[in-house]
DNA sequence: TAACGTTATGCTTTACAAAGCATAACGGAT
DNA sequence: ATCCGTTATGCTTTGTAAAGCATAACGTTA
């Protein structure tokens, strides 16, 4: 009836860098391979979505994700090697707070 | 450099009722035995002060404070026996987790 | 070269929490 | 009866995150 919760997050320098929607975006345009559908399938702008990534990609001080335009697909995303251990070090921390949590 | 950070809260039946900032605004009311120098003491209007106790008292179920008005110093309020004992549920899950966030 | 799907950005509109303003009520002290 | 400091609320303004709208650029394919 009555429950503790928590939100938690990765800091750099005191400034957020990687929260759970945060964490859901990076994954979901790893699996989809671009922006766009990822930010489709989670009922959220492009627009909304790319800015998010910026803010990540300040924060971070690198890029997560690297992109390229046109083609025949359109253009596509994929996550860098920083991203991925950007949300490698969230999840293995992250994971050992929830079962804590119980 | 790098480090995880976690907001936690209590919550009953999928409603928050105390987090960080509103154990802080009881603890103060507690103290100060009044709403409005709990208020000015954390910076906060007593308008909006009032309007987060009005909050707890739903999402809990029971009023957490009692107040009376007018008299020589104009009124005063205090923590009810269920205001403390939420208060004390809170702290005690809160230190754990923060016991483990090192 | 025209079409297509995506990246990339600027600007406007919504949604909501917090702050701020205003006013009434209360009851002891003077 | 008046003053004072606090409780109690309604209404308006501000600040900020998200949503939405609009447009340009890009490179393969038809």
């Amino acid at each position: 009836m009555t429950r503790l919760r928590a939100k938690v997050w990765l800091e750099k320098d005191g400034v957020p860098v990687l929260g759970d929607g945060r964490a859901v975006l990076l994954e979901t345009i790893d699996k989809e391979g671009s922006i766009h559908r990822a930010a489709g399938k989670l009922g959220m702008s492009y627009r909304h979505a790319w800015g998010i990534i910026q803010k990540i990609n300040r924060a971070w001080g690198e890029g997560v994700v690297h992109s390229t335009k046109g083609g025949k697909e359109g253009g596509k995303t994929e996550l860098t090697t920083s991203g991925r251990a950007l949300l490698k070090e969230y999840h293995k921390k992250a994971a050992a707070l929830d079962r804590f949590l119980k």
